[in-house]
DNA sequence: CTATATATGAACCGATCGGTCTTTAAATGG
DNA sequence: CCATTTAAAGACCGATCGGTTCATATATAG
C-alpha cells in the first residue's frame, strides 16, 4: 500500500512492489494476481483504514462536536508539512485513475459518500443538541466538509504551515458551530 | 496540454504527445526538448489560462460578489458529470508530482497563492461595500473558498449531479454573503 | 532416506518506454 | 532549374514495463 500511496499507480513498478512486499515475482503473482488486483487490494485496505479512523472520531458516544474538531485537526496534521507532500492515496487515485476506471471510481465515489454520511450524522447529532448555528443544514454542511478536506490534501502537496491550515480549519467550522 | 490533462504524466506516452501535437518525434524534441520540459509547458499555459479566467471574473470594475458567484458556478460546471471526471490538469498534477518534482511544486504552489490572493482581494472589497457577514476575515474565507474548490475538483472526478454540486457551492458562499 | 508438494529466484517474453539519428521529402533562395 | 536548407517520417537505441515460465532449492509426508 505505501508504495503506491507515495508514488501513484503507473509511477509504481514491478520492482517497487517487490521490494515492498519482499515476495519474489512469481510468488507476488500466485498471491495477488497482476498489478492491478493488488492495487485495488491496496486501495480498500487504505479506505478501510480511513472510515474506521472516521468511524472512531465520530463515534456516537462522543460529543459530535468534538469529533468534528478532531476530524478536522486530523486532516490538519495529515496535510501540513512532510505529512502534506506525501498525500493521500486516495485522492491521488481519484485523480490519476477515477477518470478511467470503473473499479477504481466506484470506490473512491462509496468513499465520498460514506465519509459524507458519517459528517453528516455528526452533524445532526450536534444540531440535535442545539449546538449548530441558526440555519445550518447537516447534509449541505457535510457535503462542504468533505470538499474542504479533500481540498486540503491538494493543497497540501506544496506542505504548507500546520498554524495556517488550522486556523483554516477553524474559520470553517465557526460558520457552522453555535 | 490536453492530452496531460486527460492521462496525467506518467500516463502519457511519446505516441500521445505525437498525434496530439501532429509532430514528428524529432520535431517534437527540437521544439520542445524532453517530455518533462513539454509538460512544464503544458503546465504553464494551463495555469496562465485559469488566472486569466479568475481575473476576469474578479474584475475590480465587476461587483465582487458577483465574481464570487460566477467564479464558484465555473468551478461547479467544470466538476460535474462529464467535465468532473475530465478533471483539473492543475489538481492531478499536484497529487502526481508536487511532492517529488521542485519544479511542479513551485508551480503549483505560486497557483495556489495567487488564487487565495486574488479570492481574498474579492473578499476586501465585498468587504468594503459592507456585503461581508460579521467577522468574515476575507484572507481566511479565500484559504476556505480555495480549498473547497480544490475538494471539488476530486471529488468531481466521480462526476456527481450539477445540482447537487451548485447547492453546496452556495450554502457555503452563504456563509460569507450577508 | 526418499518421494512429493511448495515456494522461490531468475531467466525470459513481447511490448512499450523516453530519446536519438539517419534517411527522405519539401520548401526556399539564387 | 538547381543547390541548399529545413523539417518530417520512421527506423533504431538501450532500458524498463507488466507478466510468465522454469529450474532449483526447501520443506513436508511417508
Amino acid at each position: 500500500m505505501d508504495v503506491f500511496w507515495s508514488r501513484g499507480y503507473h509511477g509504481t513498478a514491478l520492482p517497487d512492489l517487490l521490494r515492498a512486499t519482499k515476495l519474489s515475482r512469481g510468488s507476488l503473482y500466485a498471491a495477488f494476481g497482476d498489478k492491478h488486483s493488488l492495487f485495488l487490494r491496496a486501495l480498500d485496505r487504505y479506505i478501510a483504514d480511513a472510515l474506521a479512523r472516521i468511524d472512531f472520531e465520530f463515534d456516537p458516544r462522543k460529543d459530535p462536536v468534538d469529533g468534528l474538531r478532531t476530524h478536522l485537526a486530523g486532516y490538519v496534521e495529515r496535510t501540513s508539512g512532510a505529512n502534506g507532500r506525501r498525500g493521500c492515496l486516495l485522492v491521488a487515485t481519484a485523480m490519476e485513475l477515477a477518470g478511467k476506471d470503473a473499479e477504481v471510481c466506484r470506490r473512491v465515489a462509496s468513499f465520498f459518500k460514506a465519509m459524507e454520511g458519517r459528517v453528516a450524522d455528526a452533524l445532526s447529532r450536534a444540531k440535535a443538541a442545539g449546538k449548530l448555528a441558526d440555519g445550518v443544514e447537516p447534509a449541505s454542511a457535510a457535503r462542504i466538509l468533505v470538499c474542504f478536506v479533500e481540498g486540503l490534501r491538494v493543497t497540501g502537496k506544496t506542505a504548507p504551515a500546520r498554524a495556517a491550515s488550522q486556523a483554516t480549519a477553524d474559520a470553517l467550522l465557526d460558520c457552522f458551530i453555535r
